[in-house]
DNA sequence: TTTTAATACGAGCAATCACTCGTCTTTTAA
DNA sequence: TTAAAAGACGAGTGATTGCTCGTATTAAAA
């Protein structure tokens, strides 16, 4: 058990940076359109405005290039959540901390559409499934806090439980709310999708 | 236009449909296993106990395999759910009538794995996206018929709308499902799915 | 029996893909 | 100014894949 990392750690030139971010940019659209076995990395690079080559300098291979993207997302979502979450939170009526949650999250997913695509494509590695749970975790871990001091007199198990169904029900409906237009059909379908959480959640911690 | 079908409807023998059936039934393993891009033709043939080239004497290719088998499990579907389908169904309580449903569906998932992970697969080509309609329709159209004898109130864009979303949080629940032990687990999620939906239904068609 | 068609095989083809490597250019460090 | 390192290129490689085709076997029709 070596302490040190046994990466070579390479030194990153600015120019290397923006690169890196042009074919995480490309991947993100790439992977979107033709899931992660459908995508080849020759068409991510040249979506890029880049050869294979240059692209594995920067990524040891396809599922680096899946890893960093979502961790670029991991990044970004608990960015933007961190500012819509304060621990005041929980003790809003429930209406007003679904609206405070979902909004955020449904113009991130809106803005990102690359991001539930890659959270639901069923063929990645193990090494790239281990690469998901972050990012599923990021809400799974806020919906348990809030929970923990909304809902003290739930057992942890079911507790846990409940944010985990929370967070699938509102992924089930995500298909619906990307697929909606904006404007009238987006407002209805997000409703929607706050009706069916609020429902549930009230019926869990009142 | 000409009515005749452009098949040449070749005469089949009892065992080439028994072939047939062992080729579905070694797809449904391998798409389950890796997705519909990541299986190899050539593997559900070995799996089928088969050569490559008897595979192709059934199915013309790769995509119409697929949709073989997806059109033979909404056959079974539907089979499985016109015995747990009467129409007396929509006059039940919520409970009830959601046990009805739910718990023939979660059992034919549970049996049929390959079916909802060929259905949440996003790399299907838009002729087999067609070939998914009929699937999603089967739950669609009978959730739409209860709620036209059980809310007549409603108007029919709000119905349809309830009637997708309960099918899409249905889905989003399911990998919980699936991926449930036989059991107190399995029993605690399905409880927790039929709370979701009763909690959303209720709060829809009272 | 003879003939015709359905079933079966599996080596192999053309296309595609992830990835490499030798070479050249640009940037940073000395 | 020069040496070293990072960035960039793109033709090429080995492996895989969907699918074909010539041939052989089995079963049904004549």
């Amino acid at each position: 058990m070596t302490e040190d990392t046994p990466k070579p750690a390479r030194k990153r030139q600015a120019r290397g940076q923006r690169r890196m971010e042009q074919l995480l940019d490309a991947a993100a659209e790439v992977f979107a359109e033709k899931g992660f076995k459908g995508a080849s990395t020759n068409a991510v690079a040249a979506r890029a405005g880049a050869s294979p080559g240059t692209l594995y300098q920067f990524f040891g291979n396809k599922e680096e290039l899946a890893e960093a993207l979502m961790a670029r997302y991991v990044d970004r979502l608990r960015a933007a959540h961190g500012e819509a979450f304060d621990p005041a939170l929980a003790s809003l009526p429930l209406d007003e901390l679904i609206d405070r949650v979902i909004d955020p999250l449904i113009a991130f997913d809106r803005a990102n559409p690359g991001f539930p695509a890659l959270l639901a494509d069923p063929d990645l590695s193990p090494e790239l499934a281990g690469a998901k749970k972050p990012a599923q975790n990021v809400m799974f871990d806020r919906l348990d806090l809030i929970f923990k001091t909304r809902a003290p007199h739930l057992e942890p198990d079911q507790r846990h439980r409940t944010a985990e169904v929370a967070v699938h029900l509102f992924r089930g409906l995500l298909p619906l709310i990307m697929g909606a237009a904006e404007g009238e059909e987006l407002a209805a379908v997000t409703a929607e999708t706050k009706r069916a959480l609020g429902a549930y959640l009230s019926s869990v911690i009142g």
